[in-house]
DNA sequence: TTTATATTTCGATAGATAACGAAATGAATT
DNA sequence: AATTCATTTCGTTATCTATCGAAATATAAA
């Protein structure tokens, strides 16, 4: 018997990684970065970073030290297209979102990383 | 600060909700028949019928001792009719899902229930 | 009004998940 | 080569969730 696979709505029914998705959208980001805005620790980020990863959402490149994390381009899964292209549909722009967005295109990474 | 809100992506989450789900696109059920077919006690698929009530995705219509649920034929809710009308999208008609649905048009309610 | 049946509620328990900090890894700079 | 910094992995812990069986509730039948 093959089992009924729910890793797309698993993956999305965390608050965080919705928040990241989101923030995504607006450009790539590194760890840190996404880490500064969430407000947790990188091993917590990270970990969200890559189950994203690996249901498809986020594709990674990486650059020196860094590794930028992004909406993925080219989703293999329908699904996935689906959500990524409908977020705003699923997830209300609501103050968390909106408050995200304002850090996101304020971030420094010279200021955030390293600091 | 708002809550970001996970609910439609958490009640489908879970496999045996996604069948029942499933299950009642076919017809309205009662609580054993869905307990005959999924093969759990009549506590957990009533716990999982009430989430999926509370949550909007269908609603229960009582006749006698039974209580029958169905699809809810209009949500206030756009996520949860565009999950309802593109749920063939969503969960892919693997083995389960269609043993389930053969199952469905078979169960003869006097014969699983009292039994 | 007992009895039977369908469902829900409750309490307990096992397993899954998200979070953390510490340690390990990998890459650039000194 | 040693150091620094970004990230990941690991081990632990607290919380959440799905499950069960027993008890409570509700309705119908005897």
């Amino acid at each position: 018997m093959t089992k009924i696979d729910t890793k797309i709505f698993k993956t999305l029914s965390d608050p965080n990684r919705l928040r990241i998705l989101k923030m995504l959208q607006s450009k790539s980001l590194c760890v840190c970065e996404i880490t500064d805005v969430l407000k947790l620790a990188a091993s917590t980020v990270s970990k969200h970073l890559s189950i994203l990863r690996e249901v498809g959402f986020i594709i990674e490149q990486k650059d020196g030290k860094w590794v930028n994390y992004m909406i993925n381009p080219r989703p293999s899964d329908a699904r996935i297209s689906s959500v990524i292209s409908t977020l705003d549909f699923w997830i209300s722009d609501d103050q968390v979102i909106l408050s995200d967005k304002q850090k996101v295109q304020k971030v420094d990474r010279s200021e955030v990383c390293s600091r």
